[in-house]
DNA sequence: CGGCGCTTTGAGGGAATTCAAACTTAGTGG
DNA sequence: CCACTAAGTTTGAATTCCCTCAAAGCGCCG
């Protein structure tokens, strides 16, 4: 936990505390823990598992992000002390913390830096949203797929080899098309030296990837923290 | 510039440390004030006229946003000390004042009211470009505008008459289409009693509009700041 | 008045979605 | 351990949506 930049900034005591009147839960996978339209009351911080952050309208769903151990959810709406935006459900056997909203918000008040580290941390999320949303408008959905690949395997090690973190179904809709869709993107990278098996995806070629993807350091990279 | 909720939270004297090290500069329209990828040196304030925010990657251009007054853009980067993801462009004959990054920095860590309010505004503008990913990824083109069409008339006053703030392909790009299908999607809009000509838009039957927009208010509506 | 640029319209093509069905995989219960 | 089921994935065909290219119309400003 301490290993959050956002908790790393917390002194001892006030950690503690919130600590105190946080609650450790564990969940099923496929459990939906909180529905957009309710009032943010707690904070959550994935321990360990995956939760899916999505987002429904009128019968349509899409999926808007991945958190992973050990990352937070819900942040700015907390703070606001506003409704949810998006929905979230585990993916897998997760452990989560909730923290009550109104004990972060104290904790803010209480901590000086704390209350930087929030800043830093709404800034991060802000600019990674604008990254996605750069990505949605100016790529095609093979383009889309390829730099997501090339980012997934730079961070698993650079092996040539990913594991998908989620179902394939998943992935399309947080890259914005269907799974029919991410399916025929697959194949017409495989053009390019990328195989996939099940869950497993293997490239042979980065650099020829690469030429296809052409990433893009203002859309790709990932703020030095 | 003191309407601003985020400079209303700073004291006097703080307040005027930060405007004897600002500029305040006019420009003419079409002036590419910042561009993507340079370092972020100045927070922006648009105290008059219109600014266009948008972002390139590999020969495509988009819009993301467009800033009116009094509104301001580049405090993540500026907080961050990182590079601009996005480029800022005059649309029309404007006033700005350049705040220098490193004052808002260091009034930042001087007045605790300050930060809190740049909390709630990184915080803000974060729900919000979550709501444009949602309009994005859940809508057709002509929903968007539809639902764009329905939010600038309230603000506009609901005379059911709509004013653009800028040219419609910026409009276009904004909502994530080329002109051409923009132009489209206003004339099938027309079934719904949506009249085009030049730069203003009469809304003849908003139940009618509404109906076909089925606005969201997760997307659509603006936090209560 | 003329020219430039924006907007509109049309035609054609490409990309992505929908619908449907076959296939694969994982998980369950016999 | 195997068969069976259910769900996820892939493939195919047809459609819709959106984009590109091109040309014509329109408005605005010099």
């Amino acid at each position: 936990m301490r290993d959050l930049t956002l908790f790393r900034s917390l002194g001892d005591e006030a950690f503690a505390q919130l600590m105190d009147a946080a609650y450790l839960q564990r969940f099923p996978p496929g459990v939906v823990l909180i529905s957009e339209n309710e009032r943010a009351d707690f904070l959550h911080v994935v321990v360990e598992g995956t939760v899916e952050m999505f987002a429904t309208s009128h019968g349509r769903e899409t999926t808007i992000e991945l958190i992973r151990p050990v990352g937070l959810f819900l942040l700015a709406a907390v703070l606001k002390d506003q409704i949810y935006l998006q929905s979230a459900r585990t993916l897998a056997k997760s452990q989560l913390l909730l923290i009550p909203a109104e004990k972060v918000r104290m904790a803010m008040e209480r901590e000086l830096p704390f209350m930087r580290a929030i800043v830093m941390e709404l800034a991060s999320d802000y600019r990674s949203t604008i990254r996605d949303l750069k990505s949605l408008k100016l790529r095609t959905s093979a383009e889309r797929l390829a730099n997501w690949l090339l980012r997934a395997e730079a961070e698993q090690g650079g092996s040539g080899q990913i594991e998908l973190p989620c179902e394939k179904r998943t992935l399309a809709a947080r890259l914005g098309m269907t799974p029919e869709n991410l399916s025929r993107a697959f194949a017409s990278l495989s053009a390019y030296g990328v195989q996939s098996k099940g869950s497993i995806v293997a490239i042979s070629d980065l650099s020829r990837l690469s030429d296809f993807a052409a990433p893009d350091p203002l859309i790709d990279e990932r703020d030095p923290s």
